[in-house]
Formats: C-alpha cells, sequence, structure tokens
DNA sequence: AATTCGGGGGT
DNA sequence: ACCCCAGAATT
C-alpha cells in the first residue's frame, strides 16, 4: 500500500488515504474508550456541569497546570459561590484572590464577563458556541469546554495535549502554532468524537495527553495506541509536535522605591499595558541596566519630585530575579524615609498591617515577606 | 502570523 | 537552559 515518492517520502492516492485513515480512527476511538474507562484521575475540584464554575475552572487552566490551580478554584469559588457574586465583587479583591496564578487579564476579564452575563443575561450563560466567544477572556478552547462539559455539545476541547497526542498519532509534521495545522488537527479530533459522549471524549483526550502522551518521556511502551501510532511506528515521537523556537527574553531593571514614613508606605497599581496590570507595587525606576547608588538619588528628584531635604535613601543590596515568559526581571530595592507624606504619580499610602490586603506580582510579594511583614 | 501577556515545574 | 502548561487578546 505504501510507495515512497521521489522525495522518500510515503505517497498514497486519495483512495489509500481515506481506507488508511479510517482504520487508525477506528482503532483510535476503540483504544482511548477502553483506557479512559479504567482511568481514575484525581480531581481536586467538585464534579459539576454548572457553567459558572465549568467557566471559572477553565479560565484558570488556561496555559496553567492543574495542581497549579486547583486550590485557587477552591478559594474562588468559596469567596465568589455564584456569578452574582463575582460580578459585585471589588476588582481589587479578584486581583489579590489571583495573585500569584499569572496572566492578570484573565482574573480582569473574568470580572468584566461576570458583570456582562449579570447585566446582560440575567446571570444566565449563553449556551451557543459564538455567544460563548464573545465574551471577553473565553476563546476557542474555553467555548468548546463550557459547551460541552455544561452543555453537553460536541465541541472539541483542542488543548496542548491534544495537538500533541495527534500530532503524534497521525504523524502531522506541520508546525503546530500555524493556523492551517491546527484546523487539520481539529477535523481529525472531530471526526474522532463522533457519537462519543463530548465531556467524555474531551476529558479523555485531554487527560491521556497529559499522563500518557506527555511532552518529556511519554509512557509508549503502555500506550494504548502505539499499534497505529505514526510518530511510535517512525521512532520520531520525540520530534512531534514541531513548533518554533521561542525569542529570547527582554532583560528589565526594576528599581522599587520603599517609601516608608513612620509605619505608612507607599504604593501604587501598575495600569499601563504591560506586565502585571492591576496589581500594585513600590513606586518604580526603570533602567536598562544597573543603577548605582547615586544614580537612584538624582533619579528620585526628576522622576519623582522627592526633595533631598525630606528624605534619607539607604543602601539596598538585595536583588530578586524574575523570570517570565518573555521577560527577565532584575528587581532592586531603595528604602527611603521621608519625613513628608509621599503623594504623587497613582501612589496611595497604606498602613503596614493592611498591606497584606493588596495584590502584588511575586517579586513585591516576596520582599514583603522576607523584609517588611516579619 | 507574530507577539505578549506569569509563574511553576519537569528534564 | 529550555520548554511546557486544559489559551486569549492585541498588533
Amino acid at each position: 500500500m505504501l510507495h515512497r515518492n521521489k522525495y522518500g517520502k510515503f505517497l498514497l492516492n486519495k483512495k489509500e488515504i481515506f481506507i488508511f485513515v479510517g482504520f487508525m480512527k477506528t482503532h483510535f476511538r476503540k483504544n482511548i474508550d477502553s483506557w479512559r474507562r479504567d482511568y481514575n484521575r484525581e480531581y481536586f475540584w467538585i464534579s459539576t456541569q454548572d457553567p459558572y464554575y465549568i467557566w471559572l475552572r477553565e479560565t484558570m487552566l488556561q496555559q496553567t497546570r492543574v495542581n497549579q490551580a486547583a486550590a485557587y478554584f477552591n478559594s474562588f469559588i468559596k469567596s465568589y459561590p455564584t456569578v452574582h457574586d463575582l460580578a459585585a465583587a471589588d476588582e481589587d479583591d479578584i486581583m489579590k484572590l489571583w495573585q500569584g496564578l499569572g496572566y492578570y487579564s484573565r482574573a480582569r476579564n473574568l470580572h468584566t464577563t461576570a458583570k456582562h452575563i449579570v447585566e446582560e443575561f440575567n446571570g444566565i450563560f449563553p449556551q451557543d458556541y459564538d455567544s460563548l466567544l464573545a465574551l471577553k477572556g473565553i476563546g476557542d478552547y474555553t467555548a468548546s469546554a463550557i459547551m460541552s462539559f455544561s452543555f453537553g455539545k460536541p465541541y472539541v476541547t483542542m488543548d496542548g495535549n491534544v495537538i500533541r497526542l495527534f500530532a503524534r498519532y497521525f504523524g502531522i509534521n506541520g508546525d503546530v502554532s500555524r493556523k492551517a495545522v491546527k484546523d487539520e488537527i481539529l477535523r481529525l479530533a472531530n471526526e474522532m468524537m463522533h457519537s462519543f459522549d463530548p465531556s467524555v471524549f474531551n476529558q479523555a483526550i485531554m487527560d491521556f495527553g497529559a499522563e500518557i502522551c506527555k511532552w518529556r518521556s511519554p509512557e509508549c511502551g503502555n500506550c494504548p495506541l502505539n499499534e497505529k501510532c505514526i510518530a511510535f511506528n517512525k521512532g520520531i515521537v520525540d520530534q512531534l509536535p514541531v513548533k518554533k523556537k521561542k525569542a529570547l527574553k527582554r532583560k528589565r531593571y526594576f528599581n522599587f522605591l520603599v517609601i516608608r514614613s513612620n509605619d505608612k508606605f507607599v504604593i501604587e497599581k501598575r495600569s499601563d499595558n504591560d506586565i502585571w496590570k492591576g496589581l500594585f507595587q513600590f513606586p518604580l525606576i526603570e533602567s536598562n541596566k544597573v543603577l548605582a547608588y547615586e544614580e537612584i538619588k538624582s533619579k528620585l528628584t526628576e522622576e519623582l519630585k522627592l526633595k533631598e531635604t525630606d528624605i534619607k535613601v539607604n543602601e539596598e543590596h538585595q536583588e530578586y530575579k524574575q523570570v517570565l515568559s518573555h521577560q527577565m526581571i532584575y528587581a532592586r530595592y531603595w528604602t527611603i524615609e521621608s519625613y513628608k507624606d509621599y503623594k504623587s504619580r497613582n501612589c496611595i499610602s497604606v498602613d503596614k498591617l493592611t498591606l497584606s490586603l493588596y495584590a502584588y506580582p511575586k517579586v513585591i510579594d516576596c520582599y514583603l515577606k522576607d523584609n517588611i511583614l516579619i
């Protein structure tokens, strides 16, 4: 059935491909079904089809491991048991509860969409894909998750696990960051789902990707799909899926000014379209290199308009490094004794005892825990 | 299509 | 070091 073309690749005519893929589909469906029947993954969240819970859970799981999101999910449903509670919440409180989970636009979009559902839809989630997709923070994956897990409709949740599983099983060697390649995988997955319970199928393929068809050291030896898995039979499992290399990280130097007078501290909310939008920090001077003591002192008068007679700057050598997906943050801290209340930029003055009520990025939270709140 | 949004964890 | 993670929004 298989013969080679002049490039050495296997070539099939249309009819042969149809039959070949048909065999693979039957094999996949049969074996993924028997696998998931024996499989029992422990989940930390309650078993439910409530779209509010599904939406919240799937939003937290975007680019986030199950184990990392679980505790956050539980604290959210405790503080905000319904979409009405979330809609009525103070955004700073939501951010505080989200602190540490990352991708903070998710938390802001969560609030926006909760308010939208309460005000426009009387608290009822829309039950069609396009209406869900139109909501802030809901993309293809999350819309499909709500459609299948809450409403039992046949939409494939094509996450990283599913892309990896299908790229390997069908030996797809196109760059999976390209839309055409993802569309092809989605088409195959949709055919596979046919006549399955959509929620069972989605759960099965995502669990399978996470537990068996793992990125590194996948369990091909025990894999119930290995008989027809193209990547396995060609010995190229570790080469799939194909993805473009990541860009280099930008380096940024953050000089935080810990301004205190008596037991008051100055913090400000990040509002630019930049990392950590909506979180609080100490007043910041950013630079493209490490700044020396004298340079900091001159910037204080320039950028923060602090008078030298009103302050006393203490040298601080501690540095925290924070690695993000696209940036390296080198954070330094300068303690400043201020003899007057500092009021400038969008700063607020906060008592030491209430500092912990605000949401901070990790570099600030760690500094507070190590040096202030001890 | 490419880039940018965190932070934790595996290899 | 490097890459991934139950992705989405923006440019």
